[in-house]
DNA sequence: CAGTGGTCTAGACCACAGG
DNA sequence: CTGTGGTCTAGACCACTGA
């Protein structure tokens, strides 16, 4: 209520938004987990229910939560569905989604080189742990990515080699480490096949090749992993929106 | 008021949104002409201020309108940097934008082939206007871009060879035509450059390029622009954020 | 200063889920 | 039936703009 007048104004729902975000990335509501009401939490705030619906409504757009009428607010979880249209743009001819199979094929402790270190925000000789694997779609081969996460985070990582095929690495990221990527940033280039990954995908070395350079990001918007995937898009291609 | 109850339930903000929507379309409030306040719309339509100001701040999220505290509700519209932050999402190796400088090779009417028909939903036979440019940043040339609009919308389309350069073609379709794009939809994929691209981006037959294939929409969600673009990535690449 | 959109409130009622 | 979020209202007050 005390609604703070003057330059370094801010507004009341804004700041509630905060705190509940906060909350959120503390754990104190796991993934899938419902939150306290609407009425509740507005009583425990001191606010009225319009300006906490506001903080829920803007995190809700966010992806923080999921709402549901009739059922509650629900702290946001991964799925193969969030995955697939949030964070896997590789789309067939037809536009058809699916979600690549994937084959280990290393997964290795090392220490971050200058890449790993700026992507995500590591000092020098950080631990991380890097996978690369190759992905499929109907039964081709089409991605070759390399995944770098810090050690930190990620203490033991087990690559189980062709393990849980149907559950995505940010599912296990979630279940086993309780980091929730919510976001990320991509960057394109077009790159030649060069000779490890050229082989593993199928192509003549020189292929053109989409390279998608990914920083995904928590809760908290810090950096949490690195993938540097490269896809042959003879069959597939990368759908972008922008609105 | 009268709130229809029941299975075909539809929300008074959502239809008032509509209803807005469909005037900005035909014109009503040309781009960056000052919409009624919200208290002048929400009498006109019988509703409160509260449930017009839910339409029109949904329409913002869509940037149909501007809105400015103290200034008032704005039809929304094209500027530098507008294309710069939606449109273009070709950034420098530091993440720096820029709008590339235009050079029209061809400016020629036709009719509209498949692949054209397809994505701008014409019917056989439809005339339409093709440019071929090229594109360049920093004096580098990056692009090479052929465009393809339908007859109809853009009658004696006028491309003013190296001239108009500070403004962009989007900017032009809505000064002259009353073509307002507001979304729009990529599919990117990684080519090898052919013998016509390769020579006028100055890189050798074959080097991969980032091929971006663009149709663009006006407010009714019509398509109004089909463009196909080879970009090379040496120097600059494509950014996508995904949340 | 008047006029705009932005915030906040309190309350009524509706749609939806699930026991 | 209860409890949830969703809609709608009416009104007070605040922040911003520009005359």
């Amino acid at each position: 209520m005390g609604q703070a007048s003057g330059p370094d104004f801010r507004p009341l729902y804004s700041q509630i938004k905060a705190l509940l975000t906060e909350r959120l990335a503390a754990g104190e509501w796991p993934p899938g987990q419902a939150l306290p009401s609407e009425t509740a939490l507005a009583q425990e705030y001191g606010v009225s229910q319009g300006t906490l619906r506001k903080a829920l409504n803007e995190m809700e757009a966010e992806r923080l939560v999921d709402r549901r009428q009739g059922k509650g607010t629900f702290a946001a979880k991964h799925s193969a569905a969030r995955s697939l249209f949030q964070f896997f743009l590789l789309v067939g001819e037809n536009g058809e989604r699916q979600l690549p199979e994937s084959r280990t094929l290393e997964c290795l402790a090392g220490k971050a080189d200058r890449d790993e270190r700026d992507a995500l925000e590591l000092k020098v000789g950080a631990p991380v742990t890097r996978i690369i694997r190759v992905r499929h779609l109907r039964e081709r081969p089409v991605i070759y990515e390399r995944i770098t996460v810090p050690g930190e985070l990620f203490p033991d990582l087990q690559c189980g080699k062709d393990g849980e095929v149907t559950n995505t690495l940010y599912d296990m990221y979630e279940a086993r480490y309780g980091v929730t990527v919510v976001r990320a940033r991509e960057r394109l280039r077009a790159v030649a096949a060069g000779e490890s990954e050229a082989g593993l995908l199928g192509l003549p070395v020189g292929s053109p090749l989409l390279e998608i350079h990914r920083v995904a990001f928590n809760i908290s918007k810090h950096p949490v992993e690195l993938r540097i995937s490269r896809c042959s898009t003879a069959h597939h291609y990368y759908l972008s929106e922008l609105d």
